[in-house]
RNA sequence: GGAAGAGUGGCAGAGCUGGUUGAUUGCACCGGUCUUGAAAACCGGCGUACCUGAGAGGGUACCGGGGGUUCGAAUCCCUCCUCUUCCGCCA
């Protein structure tokens, strides 16, 4: 949610970042009407804080007199603060119609893309940050698609996973199961390395967790949702990593704050279909380790260009292909403000894969969950919050497994082979 | 799931027969005096948000969340949440 003071101190940078993000001309016109909705709502306080003033101020004379025996006149004032009570219950109606309308208006915008975010509207418009020069791994004549590796060697069974649950739901087998392990056991120790506290957090959340984040209110339809006990299975380990640190008051020496943890993903990926959801492409539920870090302001930018060399590190380790792109405007999430995604390239598919998106969202996050921190001049002030993937495991399974067959059979890389325990799947 | 008790400022812990209580006190923390330095002692400061003001300052709200009674509530009532203990159930 963007700050208040931006929108009234920075309304140029606003209304040029907004544009970017392609928000429509009626979003656009909700700026001013936030604005004259706030200079409203001001008047409103000072109106009734004054009244509650008064009405204060008589409640206490009130009390003297009656300890003074004089309880006439105070009968008296006590009409008196009855007729200013029913002003305030006016103002006070006032005042929450305000804040509600001038929440509601806010909450739906995006926020201020950094300065060097490219202009565009779809995927073609994303800037190649850093491409991919060396040579594509020779898979020979005619490589085979993850799915029919996973089928060949019998390390997924997508079959059963429909039998269980349904469709994006696969059931991982022997030597799949043990990839997916060691793939986490891997990223889980890198980030620790990296500095990172790992996390065990709960895999479903409360509303407002999923309302600080910013989940809610604009991915609803996108969250598994258990009606019963108003809970929200995580979409991403972010939700809750984040929100630990939902209300907190951070000093300058905490940070940086960096967490990370391994948990299940659930997506409900309503609108899905095609080629899109073939194999592991798109699942329902799948593994993911996120990295989460608090920033004070003026460095978060570094943080994030530390984070894009972790994810980085990771992909040479797994000797995948990937390229890294600076996402555009239309192109990036609702919250963010500058993204790097990162994609690993499927041989087979002839496609690059997302496996990773890793943001700068500054205070976009922190404004709504109040995560601040008490700067030199004893005033608080919003943190910045950044995550990303580190990596999510479907599509590096994915693509791994593509790209890493040979006749043999399939190669593990070397960093991964400790973990593994062994160094090809024939 | 049932019964009882409790939730107060960073922590500990008063207030809870309603009225100068944003809240006694201790610890922690910050500044000062003293000291070669430190400790101790003493003095002072020490919550968050919002409104207002050039500023100094003034005001409002907040004692788990929400609602109510009252001229006035941390204090009374209702409701929800959480914790503790006992019972039941159970990986």
């Amino acid at each position: 949610m963007i700050e208040i003071s931006i929108i009234r101190e920075e309304k140029e940078r606003l209304i040029a970042g907004l544009k970017k993000k392609n928000v429509s001309d009626q979003q656009l016109a909700s700026v001013d009407n936030i604005i004259l909705e706030d200079d409203k709502r001001k008047a409103t306080q000072t109106n009734l804080d004054n009244l509650l003033f008064k009405i204060n101020t008589i409640s206490d004379e009130i009390g003297g007199l009656f300890k003074a025996g004089k309880a006439q006149e105070a009968n008296d004032l006590k009409a008196q603060v009855a007729t200013l009570k029913e002003e305030t219950k006016v103002l006070e109606q006032s005042l929450k119609e305000s804040k509600d309308l001038i929440e509601e208006w806010i909450i739906q915008l995006p926020n201020i893309p950094h300065h060097s975010v490219p202009v565009g509207f779809k995927a073609e418009d994303n800037e190649v940050f850093k491409a991919w020069n060396e040579d594509m791994p020779d898979l020979g004549e005619n490589p085979l698609p993850h799915w029919e590796l996973a089928e060949k060697f019998n390390l997924i069974s997508f079959k059963d996973g429909v039998k269980l649950t349904g469709a994006g739901f696969p059931v991982y087998k022997g030597k799949g199961a043990r990839l997916q392990r060691a793939l986490i056991n891997f990223f889980l120790d890198e980030a620790t390395t990296a500095g990172y506290q790992e996390i065990q957090p709960p895999l479903v959340v409360n509303k407002e967790s999923a309302l600080a984040t910013g989940q809610l209110p604009d991915k609803e339809g996108q969250m598994y949702h258990c009606e019963k006990d108003d809970f929200y299975l995580i979409p991403t380990a972010e939700v809750p990593l984040t929100n630990l640190y939902r209300d907190v008051i951070l000093n300058k020496s905490d940070f940086p704050i960096k967490l990370t943890g391994y948990t299940p993903c659930f997506r409900r990926e309503a609108g899905s279909y095609g080629s899109d959801v073939k194999g592991l492409n798109r699942l329902h539920q799948f593994d993911k380790i996120e990295i989460v870090q608090m920033q004070h302001p003026d460095h978060s930018y570094d943080t994030l260009m530390d984070m894009v060399t972790h994810v980085e590190s990771l992909l040479n380790k797994l000797e995948l292909p990937y390229r890294i792109l600076r996402l555009c405007g239309g192109d990036m999430s609702f919250n963010s403000a500058l993204t790097f995604d990162f994609e690993t390239y499927s041989a087979a598919q002839g496609r690059w894969l997302e496996v990773s998106s890793v943001s700068n969202f500054e205070t976009f996050q922190s404004n709504r969950m109040k995560l601040r921190f008490r700067d030199e001049d004893g005033k608080t002030k919003l943190a910045h919050t950044l995550n990303g993937s580190a990596l999510a495991l479907a599509r590096i399974v994915a693509t791994l497994l593509e790209n890493h067959q040979t006749p043999e059979g399939i190669k593990i890389p070397n960093a991964l082979q400790p973990y593994t325990g062994f160094a090809i799947i024939n």
